[in-house]
RNA sequence: GCCCGGAUGGUGGAAUGGUAGACACGAAGGACUUAAAAUCCUUUGGCUUCACGGCUGUGCGGGUUCAAGUCCCGCUUCGGGUACCA
């Protein structure tokens, strides 16, 4: 009987879903394990064989999980609300809908075929209205609760109103857009509009007037993360600043406990990295500067408080508030000058161009250590949105001042002794200070410390802690989101009552802004609620993937979001895998949404994602083949040095091991129909790049023409085969032939012909070191994440049975169970060919038993100055002495000791034997 | 600019400081076959030698060590992230 992958997997793939082999319920006797694949957006591209790469690493992560007694979670849906879809359907006027459905039923096509362990039972949509219900409530949530900083911790708003009813501002501990105060009295003597508008600067999702981005092209405005460089992540539109008034979430509230959190999970160094700096934090001094001949003063930020002595100018950002009141009549007009011509200026353009402008407002600051007084300029280098929007500008030790000095020949005062200034600022954190007052002869890190001390003792400021998280704008100009559960009076937006959630996406003609610029829900019939307008805005598309994992749990509950039985036993998410673009987007939102509910008592666990890793991503490998200019004649690869040619992208699917399949090229496209060929050895080879893989490299390769060709299990084999999980590499079809051979000689130590040749004989202790070594380094692999070398484990496994000629069930058992978390369908089969009658996904995962592994003797490499020159074979409990007395009076080491004697031999047990001449 | 990863044969890649190149692909040769496919066996970093063997070799330059792909210092280069965050 020969390897049968198609048979094998249709068969097993059946019964897998006839006997529901991967539903999961709770069973509190058994641990639990949770794994999560961040789940896809449906294209309409379809998989290519680079997505299934992470979903196969879960997969046997899973498998291996439940072969040790896990009870494991291991759901897949879809991200299925997004920007592509409602493109697609502004083009051709398809509903948005229609495609995602369609899509989504394509990529479930696609994900079947590879035989992975998902509870489909389970399988969410962000799109469906039983899904998106759950957003809409934690959105409603947030808006009636604000950030107790002193707590730390989300409250109810209706405390905070209570508050402002008996003390007013006064005590209040709360995260807010702008500092505000009130008494009692005047909060009681506001109207319920003002009242509304003032909550709206403490809820954890408000509205408010705020510098958005703008995508004109996109019609919406984007959050921090979906800007690269100045244009939009998706389609790479231009995106400008704007100011809006837009739902947003009080994400910045929470940035301590989302950098706290990061030291309680196991992620990648890079990853958490990369969210050490999206969050940004910076400890520092907020100081004081009083203005001269003005009764006014502002505050700035610094985390330099010992360079105080150098500051030669101050500089204010140009949106800042500051700017009105410090500029002077005799530079007004200047100063509008000014701005009129930085606010023409998109970011993108400031990013390109970054030359340095700016202008002076006619005021001077007083330093308040020194007493100096100091010009105030205004220049777009420094930020609104960052600290205070103004700046204590200290060129000798900020690169960013120093190019402003140097611009507008502002003094530069060094302060650190013997640093240059002449050429460069001083920006390290080292050296002795001068030119310094109080803090002359201290080291930076001592003047630093000393010089806060200083500023709070003399209340000249305060020691503040700055964070470069923003709050996340949540509002999109968009049909094909969640609509928001929220309607007007008055104005003020209210929240919708519970009961009527969720509140569905209405029909509308078209999906573009209606004619008076509103967004497109605007043309919806019928949008209100009791009379009342509802918000036009759709949520963003990391709303509906910021708590996918809970509802995993308990997909079905439609009185919570997930039940607090099913939350008690899953808790959170143990390994997560997903690539890294979600680094400062969803990994931050959910996260953020995850610690809201934690706060609410809703969910048991601060984080969600215990455990995380990132796979690499998978190149396409292209091929091409070389045109001779100005003809249809294309030139071998090693012969196109002799003529002058172009490159041409040529689908992969063509070519095999660089060898163009020529007939097939011809009926490709019709213009190489008649195409002419120089061949080399009556073959044309093409050349060959790693790209990026797309449809315009003509470099996809589909993961169907692969299971079609070769079998999941193969492919699955293939994809962990091709190197380490979290590296980068190229897809090449080509080694794909060496996993299916190993599968096939995997198959030949079970049959020959039709003949069965699985027997009970007791296995040699050979058999049993292959077999045990094997359990040992898949287990350790397998743990470890390196599932490229257990493939290559496997390989050495089944080729020294294969040299043994070894068909022992005693042997071959385990080692199909050992293989089913990556080859599943194979080893379903071989597993009921030696005689099982139920799944192997319930088998018992084998334990290496280290006795099998006993070396009686040692191959000691004799080394002479680090140079290995022949070996010796030796017991293996031989002590060092003994070692050192049979190598020295080894033949070949008198030969290589030339009549000298050795100065030191080096002898490590069971390894090696070094002799040093 | 800053931060994080890489760099090992023709290719993908292995190597708790202890015989570099496991395992594959490709290539070459052979067996089986009328033939092809499939399968099996052998060789395969480079240079050198009839051979035994020798020399050389993990991006570059230093260093630590009995011993360095691996550790340290300084570069080169290619990816990825981030960008006036004071």
């Amino acid at each position: 009987m020969e390897y049968n992958f198609k048979e094998i997997e249709q068969k097993w793939q059946a019964y897998w879903k006839k006997n529901s082999t991967y539903k999961t319920e709770i069973d509190n006797s058994k641990p639990k394990f949770y794994v999560l694949d961040m789940f896809p957006y449906p294209s309409g591209a379809g998989l290519h064989v680079g997505h299934p790469l992470g979903y196969i690493a879960s997969d046997i992560f899973s498998r291996y999980k439940r072969l040790q007694g896990f009870n494991v979670l291991h759901p897949m849906g879809y991200d299925a609300y997004g920007l592509p879809a409602e493109q697609y359907a502004i083009q051709t006027g398809q509903h948005p809908a229609v495609t995602t459905k369609k899509n989504i039923a394509r990529y479930r096509e696609q994900l079947d075929k590879i035989g992975f362990c998902y509870d489909w039972s389970r399988e969410i949509r962000t799109c469906e209205p039983d899904y998106y219900k759950w957003t809409q409530w934690a959105f409603i949530q947030m808006f009636n609760h604000y950030f107790n900083t002193k707590l730390q911790k989300a409250q109810p708003i209706v405390s905070l109103i209570k508050a402002f009813e008996t003390s007013g501002t006064e005590g209040i501990q709360a995260s807010c857009t702008e500092e505000i105060s009130f008494t009692a009295n005047e909060w009681k003597a506001k109207t319920e509009k003002e009242q509304q508008e003032i909550l709206l600067n403490y809820r954890i999702a408000y509205l408010a007037d705020l510098k958005v981005n703008w995508c004109p092209e996109l019609g919406t405005v984007l959050a921090n993360d979906e800007v690269s460089e100045g244009v939009s992540v998706r389609g790479g539109h231009p995106v400008e600043q704007r100011v809006m008034r837009q739902w947003s979430l009080r994400v910045s509230a929470y940035a301590q406990r989302l950098l706290d959190g990061l030291n309680t999970v196991e992620w990648t160094d890079s990853l958490t990295e990369t969210q050490k700096n999206w969050i940004g934090r910076s400890e520092g001094a907020e100081l004081r500067f009083e203005v001269k001949d003005q009764d006014f003063n502002f505050d700035v930020f610094t985390t330099r408080a010992d360079t105080i002595y150098g500051v030669t100018f101050m500089v204010l950002a140009p949106e800042s508030e500051l700017v009105k009141q410090l500029t002077t009549d005799k530079q007004a007009p200047e100063v509008q000058n000014y701005l009129d011509a930085t606010k023409k200026r998109t970011e993108r353009e400031r990013i390109a161009d970054r030359r340095v402008t700016g202008v002076f407002s006619g005021s001077y600051a007083i330093n308040p250590v020194s007493g100096t007084e100091i010009p105030i300029w205004i220049s777009d280098y420094v930020l609104s949105g960052y600290g205070t929007g103004a700046i204590m500008a200290v060129p000798a030790h900020d690169s960013r001042d120093y190019a402003f000095a140097k611009h507008f020949n502002l003094p530069i005062i060094p302060l650190i002794e013997g640093c240059d200034v002449t050429e460069d600022s001083f920006d390290a954190k080292e050296g002795i200070m001068i030119n310094s007052g109080f803090l002359n002869g201290l080291t930076v890190k001592q003047a630093i410390a000393k010089a806060k001390e200083y500023i709070a003792e003399q209340k000249l400021g305060q020691v503040k802690v700055n964070f470069r998280l923003r709050d996340a704008i949540f509002s999109r100009q968009r049909y094909w989101g969640e609509p928001f559960p929220v309607y007007y009076k008055d104005e003020m937006p209210y929240m919708l009552d519970e009961s009527r959630l969720p509140l569905e996406l209405p029909e509308i003609d078209k999906f573009l802004p209606t004619e008076q610029g509103e967004p497109p829900l605007g043309r919806a019939k019928n949008w209100e609620i009791d009379g009342y307008p509802l918000e036009l805005n759709t949520m963003p598309v990391f709303a509906g993937s910021s708590a996918y994992y809970l509802r995993y749990m308990d997909p079905k509950n439609d009185k919570a979001l997930v039940s607090a039985e099913a939350n008690q036993y899953w808790r959170n998410v143990d390994l997560y895998i997903g690539g890294t673009e979600h680094a400062t987007g969803h990994l931050i939102y959910s996260r953020f949404w995850n610690k809201f509910l934690f706060d609410l008592g809703l969910v048991c666990e601060d984080e969600p994602f215990k455990k995380l890793i990132n796979q690499g991503m998978i190149q396409g490998r292209s091929n091409f083949v070389y045109r001779i200019k100005d003809s249809n004649t294309f030139v071998s690869l090693n012969l196109k040095k002799q003529y002058e040619t172009t490159a041409i992208h040529v689908d992969v699917n063509i070519v095999s091991n660089d060898v163009l399949d020529i007939e097939k090229f011809k009926s490709w496209h019709p213009e190489y129909k008649t195409a002419e060929f120089i061949l080399e050895d009556g073959k044309y080879v093409c050349g060959w790049a790693v790209e990026k893989m797309s449809k315009s490299m003509y470099n996809v390769v589909n993961p169907d023409d692969i299971v079609e060709k070769f079998g999941a299990d193969t492919l699955r084999l293939y994809e962990m085969f091709l190197g380490p999980l979290e590296q980068s590499k190229p897809w090449d079809t080509n080694g794909i032939d060496g996993v299916h051979r190993f599968l096939k000689r995997l198959w030949s130590l079970f049959y020959k012909d039709e003949n069965l040749l699985v027997n009970n004989e007791a296995p040699t202790a050979e058999e049993l070191k292959t077999l045990h070594k094997t359990i040992k380094k898949i287990t350790f692999d397998i743990e470890n994440f390196s599932y490229n070398t257990s493939v290559s484990a496997f390989m050495i496994c089944v080729n020294e049975l294969f040299a043994l000629k070894c068909s022992k069930k005693a042997v071959l058992e385990p080692l199909s169970i050992l293989l089913a978390p990556f080859a599943p369908h194979i080893a379903e089969e071989l597993y009921h060919i030696l005689g099982n009658e139920s799944t192997v996904c319930d088998a018992v995962f084998p334990v290496c038993n280290e006795e099998y592994l006993k070396e009686t003797a040692v191959k000691y490499p004799i080394s002479f100055n680090g140079k290995v020159r022949f070996t010796l074979e030796l017991p293996a409990d031989m002590s060092k002495d003994e070692v050192e007395k049979i190598a020295l009076l080894h033949e070949q080491t008198i030969k290589q000791l030339h009549g000298k004697s050795p100065k030191k031999v080096i002898i490590v047990p069971g390894k090696i034997v070094n002799i040093v001449l």
